[in-house]
DNA sequence: CTGTGTGCAAACACTTTGCAGGTGT
DNA sequence: ACACCTGCAAAGTGTTTGCACACAG
């Protein structure tokens, strides 16, 4: 888990530098959870109209900086991909805790293998796990 | 998986009948996915008030005859519980077809146990699968 | 300089709340 | 008869789109 620098990021998927992406994508950087359009507005202050955040939010998905992360709070939520994620075939693992409302990323799971039914294709595994988390046991 | 007939399901949890109530529920035993409250206003025509239709699913969770299903899709879905479901803490297994966009409930497959580190407390597990159904392949 | 990003305005989609009148038991 | 359900109106929240101007490379 080497501690990644928004602008090396940018370069490296030849995405322009400004001043928006720099610090949403240090905003992922920083916090230790899920974070949603609105968590960002919230924490990088006004400075951004709404649009762009959801534009940058929609660049990042596209270039496989960030994905999805499925909850029942009504806004999408986004969270950092691990590196080497150049598709979106990987598994994510969450945890939702029910006290402070935060969902992290739990790496230390794997998703086990899970055998469908004949004639499924399987794209994605999305792993919600809810309940109350370390910090608020 | 004994049918469900709508009548005997409000009797059973003491919920007055009303013809709204009969129909949604109807619809969730008809339907072989999970329906969304935009999904059941289309379904049961515009019979019924929005309003109504939100309260309707609001009281079937909290009596558990229904339950969350996770999505990406912007809005909340839900589908039916498998009976004797007293408490919400069982475990749901989700398929989304990316070409039909249904959400289907897959009853063949258990979620595998899953070692949390110390000090998560688990309540629910949330388990969606995205890629291409059998019917679409 | 040129393609791309941004802010603003507006619209759209989903969900919730308050209240007056109607309905199930 | 009474509690509770419904429809209407309105507002709250999350998200998308179109356009003119501004900026990065």
């Amino acid at each position: 888990m080497s501690t990644l620098v928004p602008n090396q990021v940018l370069k490296q998927h030849s995405i322009r530098r400004t001043n928006c992406r720099v610090d949403v994508l240090g905003e992922f950087i920083t916090a230790q959870h899920a974070l949603s359009q609105p968590d960002l507005e919230r924490a990088i202050g006004e400075e951004y109209d709404r649009v762009t955040i959801y534009r940058t939010l929609t660049l990042y998905l596209e270039k496989c900086i960030i994905h999805k992360v499925l909850d029942d709070s009504g806004a999408m939520r986004y969270a950092l991909c691990r590196e080497e994620c150049s598709t979106h075939a990987h598994d994510h693992v969450h945890f939702k805790c029910v006290v402070c409302g935060n969902t992290n990323c739990i790496e230390s799971v794997q998703v086990p293998a899970i055998q469908l039914p004949a004639g499924y294709q399987l794209q994605e595994i999305n792993l919600l796990m809810s309940g109350v988390c370390k910090d608020c046991g």
